[in-house]
Formats: structure tokens, sequence, C-alpha cells
DNA sequence: GTCTATAAAACGATAGAC
DNA sequence: GTCTATCGTTTTATAGAC
């Protein structure tokens, strides 16, 4: 039974989920075309380059739903403190929901074709990019500096991607908890010394 | 010309090089067996459960080798914040210098075949795991309580993986700068907080 | 646009001579 | 312990009917 998804989708949706969860190399097209139910001829109808223009589709296709995913929580106007929270702890429950298979749609990737293929590199680099952007732009509308904006949302991807890397190779959920609550922590004082501009850095009570 | 090196480690040395640049099911044992200048018969000779056997050694090699990195970093008696500052900034010359090719030995393959292989997926916690066990061990004889130095390791860990990822996706060493910055902060507050323990934590001056 | 058959190459693994 | 030849499979990719 085929779902009413167009083949492309399905075909795009498919490539996404193994390859974030396989990797590139581990990930043959025919297991792509049977988990979306579709002919070798279709994908190479849709996606004439083969499977470098599969996966630079699926980078970006998983580096806007994930960008989405973050506007969604730092929505404008919202305490980025908050979401920052909410971001980490939404995290962990999907990574446990699916058995620490889930974490990010770029990571596995990205590491894996860094040094062979440019394509997929500049996809996954510019996945990357928008979501820092996402991020500095929402710190600066919280009356961070532009620069440390941009900082802190730097922490803050190494923090979850760190997290994911630990949490997914050890199977416990520990890591993305504790990177939470420093990156929350590296936020609320961001926010905390851009409110108190005057003062160099506090130290000590 | 062959290495004086034996055959058994030229093998682990070439595959740990290329599995953590490549990939795992990016690296064919074909070119393992050039890189390492050996033939197939001498591979399945030294590791008799095929590819899989030579993965799992490979982390092993790798794990163990950046263990003793941390180690030798952070050095007994020396200054924990000033061991993190260099630790990063030795990471960041060596991305450099093999021109973002050479990061972490271990985090490429382990999101990989953390889906895929145990045996695999078991090296590469334990590897992870030597590495928080050493910095524990460090940050708990530096005076911070056991709780906080565990969690002040993971902080680490995820920082520098976190900025490995974007360093190597991007071919930018920035995040690895403001990762080590923040991680080095992280240090200092921990050790800090740990010689006031009747404060319960700074926030302002 | 869909589907099958098949080509051509690469893969992991093995056998057997030396 | 070393080396080559080769097996069987899987891989990406294409050709051509519908």
């Amino acid at each position: 039974m085929k779902s009413a998804t167009p083949t492309r989708e399905r075909i795009l949706e498919s490539s996404e989920e193994l390859f974030r969860r396989r990797g590139y190399a581990g990930t043959g097209l025919k297991a792509i075309l049977a988990a979306s139910d579709a002919p070798y001829g279709s994908l190479y109808h849709f996606f004439p380059g083969g499977k470098e223009e599969l996966g630079v589709a699926a980078l970006r296709a998983g580096g806007m739903t994930y960008r989405e995913l973050v506007e969604a929580v730092y929505e404008p106007g919202a305490d980025v403190v908050t979401a920052t929270e909410n971001f980490f702890a939404g995290a962990a429950a999907v990574l446990e929901a699916t058995e620490f298979a889930d974490a990010c749609p770029i990571a596995t990737v990205a590491l894996e074709i860094a040094d062979t293929s440019e394509p997929m590199r500049n996809a996954a680099a510019e996945a990357f990019e928008s979501w820092l952007a996402v991020l500095t732009e929402r710190f600066v509308s919280s009356g961070i500096d532009e620069r440390r904006a941009r900082e802190v949302a730097i922490e803050l991807f190494c923090a979850i991607e760190g997290a994911f890397l630990l949490s997914r190779t050890t199977r416990n959920i520990d890591a993305v908890h504790v990177a939470g609550r420093a990156a929350t922590t590296s936020v609320r004082r961001a926010v905390e010394e851009s409110a108190r501009p005057s003062k160099p850095r506090p130290r000590a009570g």
C-alpha cells in the first residue's frame, strides 16, 4: 500500500531518515527505495545526479526542518532562557522516544563526507549556519550584543551536538540534560550581562 | 618501501586514520590494505573477525591514544583551568595543521554505527567514558565535588566534540576557540565555587 | 512517470600456494 | 606469516519497455 505522498518526497524522507541513522555510505540506494516504496527509475528521474544529489537534497531538507524547529522553540518575543531549556528538554524527549536513533539530521553525514564530498559538505555547512543565524538573531533581539550573541549560539550548538554524540553512543540521556543546563546558564548570563553594560564581568558575590 | 612497523600495527594505524576521516562504511578494506602496504591474507590473519573486528580494534586504539593525550594535558598537579585552555588550543592547532581532517578519532564512526553494530558502539562508548573518567578524576583532585566534576567533564566533552563537528564541516576554526573559552570558564567557575562552599552560587558583583 | 533487467564496479571474505 | 586469485554479494548506475 503506497502512501498518498508524492514519490519524490517519499524518496527524500526515507533518505533523510536512513542517512541520519546509518550514515551516507552505510545506506544503500536499494534500502532507500525499499523504504519509500519506489523503483530505481523514479530515483534517477527525480535525482539525475544519483546518490550524491540525493545526499545534498536530504541535508538541505533536514537542515530546513530543524531550522524551523529552532524558530518555533525560539519564538519571537519568547524568553530565550526558557526557550533554551525547552529546546534541550524536547531534544532529550525525542532521543528517548526513538531509542537514541533520532538526534541531529546532519551530524552523522557531515562528519562522514567532510573530506570526500564538497557539495555535501557545503550543504551541511549551510544547514548549520542557518541554525546559528536564527539563534544569533533571537539572542540579539533579547538585548545581547551581536558578537556575544553569535558566540552563545555556537556554544549552544556545540553543547547539543556533543550531547547527541555522547548520548547516542552510550544510550544514556544524561549528557543532554547536563549540556542543556550549561547552555541555559550561558544564555542566562549573557542576557544578564547585557542588562549591566557598565560592569566588565561579574565574578563573585 | 615497507616501514619497520609490524604488519598488524600498520593495518591498525591505517584503519584508525581512514575510519576517522572517511567513516567506517566509507572506507573499503582495499584502501586500508593499500595504505598499510599489507596483503588481504595478513588482515584476516590478525583480525579473523573481519572488518567489524578491525573497527572495534581501531576504536579502542584511538580511544586509548586520545585518553593518553588528555592525561598528558591534564597532568596531575597541573592547574585544570590552564590545562583546559591548552587542550582546546592544541586541538585547534592539530585541526588546522591537518586541514580539518584530524579531529576526534571516534566521533565519525560512533555516529555511523550507533544503530547497526553493538560491538563497535560499545567500544566507542568505553573510549568516551575513559576520557570522562580521566577528566572527572582531575577535577575532583582540584577540589571540585564529584557530582559537579562529572558534569563539568561532560560539558567539556560536548564543547570539544560539537566544535569539532562545526569546524570540520565549515572548515573554520572559530568554533573550537569559542567552545574552548566556554569550557574554560565553566572549569574556572567550578574551581572557584569549590573554594567557597558556603555561598550557594554567585550571580553578580 | 513507472518499472524491470542488467551492466559494471566495488565490496567483504575465503582458499590455497608458498 | 605472506601473498594472489577468486568467490559471491552488493553497490551505483543505465537501458529500454510500458
